[in-house]
DNA sequence: GCATGAAATCACGATTTCCTGATGCTTTCC
DNA sequence: GGAAAGCATCAGGAAATCGTGATTTCATGC
C-alpha cells in the first residue's frame, strides 16, 4: 500500500486504501496492557487484511492461543505479571510453529537477543512504521510457512492433496501415480500456490541449477501433470501457464476469476 | 509512544490546509536566489505542517543539507553560481534519500528532463498553485520513505491494485491480464506514484539500457495499459503523459488535474 | 537380452507477445 | 498559416513461447 502511516490511534488515508480480497492474510493475536495501543493495532492490520485478536496479558494470551490456532503472535515486551518475554518462552513450547513478533522500545538491545534466545522470530522497535511491521508480520509467517513446508505437511487445494512425506497425491480422493520429478513439480507448486514460478525456479528447483534454460522439458511434465490431474487438460483449473514467465498453480475457489467475489472493496 | 516519528504521511485531509504545528509534516529546505519567493513558500509551506529552512545559493544549500537532515528540497532550477541542475547533481551524491523537486519556468522543458535525470524526483512549474505542490511534495516524501523501507508489496491507488509477488493487477477489484512488459512498466510507475518518469529511464527498467530512446515502445505498451485500466482511455485519470519528458501514474483522489483549482500563488 | 517405466528430445502448428510502420491529431514555433 | 515535433491510435506481421504427439535414451529388474 501507499500508505506508510506510522501506527497512530487514528487509521489512515481512505482514499488510498483498498481492502486486501477475501482470503485473510493470517490470524493474529495483539498482547499487550496497553489498551490504545492494542485498538490502534487492530483497527489498521484489520484493515490490512489480517484477523486479529487482543489480549492484555501475558497470561491471557496462553489461554487464547490454547483455544485459537494464530498463525502469528505481536507480544509487547514489556507487561506487568508475566512478562513478554516469559510469555513468549512459554508460548513456543506451547505452539512451536507459531510467529512470534516483540516490540519493545528503542533502547532495549539487551532484551531483544534475550527474546530472540526465548523464541522470538523477530523484533520491531517502538515507534514503528506500519509498513514494517507489516512486512516484518508476513516475513515471519513466510518463515513460519516455509518450516511447516519443509517439515511434511500435507496440502490440499481443491481436489487435489499432496502428502510430501508419504509421495502421495489425491485427486479427489483417489491416488495418483506420479513420477519423482513430476511429483517434485507439483510439490513445489503447489506450496507455492497462488504464485507464478518462473521456468527457471523450476528447472532449479526440480532438476539442478544447470538446466536452468530447458523449458522444454517443462512441457513435457506440466503436459503429464495435467493429464492426470485436470479434468480438462486442454483448458487447466489448476495447472496455469504464465506466458513468458513460468506456471502457477492457483486454487480454483479462490481464484480471482473474472465474474466477482465477495467484496474486495475500499474501506471508508 | 508510539507517536515520535519523525515525518507522519498525512493522513487524510483534502480540505483542511492549516494544521497545528505539534507534529511536522517533514523538514523541507526551500532553495532560490529570490528572498520574495522564498519568504512566500516558507509561510504557505509552513501553515501546511512542513518545518521550512531557506537557502539562497546551490552553495549554501549544499552545506546546510551537511548539517541538517532535511526531509525534501525545493530547488530553483535556474540560479546564478552553481546551478539548479549542478546542484541537484551533487545533492543527490550527497544525499542519496532526501527528496528533491527542482521549480522552473514554463518555457525550459528540455532542463526539466536533464533535471530527472540528475535526480531530481520532480519538478513544478512557476507559477504554480499551492495545491499542486503540496500534493507533488508528499509524493515525493512517500515515495523516498517507501524506498527506505523498502517494500517489494502490494501497492494500491484510487481503484487499482498491483500484487508485485503474484503478478496480480486488479482494477475496481477484478483481475486484469497483463503482458508481462506490461506489467513491469506499470509496476515502476505504481511505485513511483505522483512522479514523473522519464521515458529513458522507463525504456531503461523494462527493456533495459540498449532501448533507451525507443520511445514508440512506450507509446505502444502505454496505449495497451490505458486500454486495459482506465474508463476512458482518450482521457486518462491514472497513466498521464508528461509532454517531452515521460509518464507519470498519479493518484486522481490526492492530485487535482491541472484544470482548475483554487489558490494561485506567488510569483507570476 | 528384454520388458518396463522414467526422462530427455524433437518437430510442428497454434497462440501470445512484441515490434513496426502508417496515419492523423495537437501543440509549438517560425 | 504552415512546418515540425510529440503524441495517440491502429493494424498487421515478426518473433518468441506453448501445447502436443511421437520418438529416443537411459536405468532397472527380470
Amino acid at each position: 500500500m501507499l500508505d506508510h502511516n506510522p501506527v497512530t490511534t487514528n487509521s489512515y488515508n481512505p482514499a488510498n486504501t483498498v481492502q486486501t480480497p477475501t482470503k485473510s492474510e493470517g490470524k493474529l493475536l495483539v498482547v499487550d496492557d496497553e489498551a490504545a495501543l492494542r485498538r490502534s493495532l487492530h483497527t489498521t492490520l484489520f484493515s490490512m487484511g489480517f484477523d486479529i485478536g487482543e489480549a492484555s496479558s501475558g497470561e491471557e494470551a496462553l489461554a487464547l492461543c490454547r483455544i485459537v490456532k494464530y498463525d502469528a503472535v505481536l507480544l509487547d515486551i514489556n507487561m506487568p505479571g508475566k512478562g513478554g518475554i516469559e510469555t513468549c518462552r512459554e508460548l513456543r513450547r506451547l505452539m512451536p510453529r507459531i510467529a512470534i513478533l516483540m516490540l519493545s522500545v528503542n533502547d532495549d538491545e539487551e532484551r531483544k537477543v534475550e527474546a530472540l534466545e526465548a523464541g522470538a522470530d523477530d523484533y520491531v522497535t517502538k515507534p514503528f512504521h506500519m509498513r514494517e511491521l507489516t512486512a516484518r508480520i508476513r516475513a515471519a509467517l513466510r518463515r513460519a510457512r516455509a518450516v511447516a513446508e519443509q517439515g511434511d505437511d500435507a496440502v490440499a487445494i481443491g481436489d487435489i492433496e499432496i502428502y510430501p512425506a508419504r509421495r502421495l497425491v489425491l485427486k479427489a480422493g483417489k491416488p495418483v501415480h506420479l513420477t519423482p520429478k513430476e511429483f517434485d513439480l507439483l510439490h513445489y507448486l503447489m506450496t507455492h500456490a497462488g504464485l507464478p514460478i518462473t521456468h527457471a525456479r523450476l528447472l532449479h528447483v526440480v532438476w539442478g541449477v544447470e538446466y536452468a534454460n530447458q523449458v522444454e522439458y517443462l512441457r513435457t511434465f506440466m503436459r503429464q501433470l495435467r493429464k492426470k490431474l485436470e479434468e480438462n487438460a486442454g483448458s487447466p483449473q489448476y495447472l496455469l501457464t504464465e506466458s513468458h514467465i513460468g506456471y502457477r498453480f492457483v486454487d480454483p475457489a479462490s481464484a480471482p476469476r473474472p465474474t466477482a467475489s465477495p467484496s474486495p472493496v475500499p474501506e471508508a
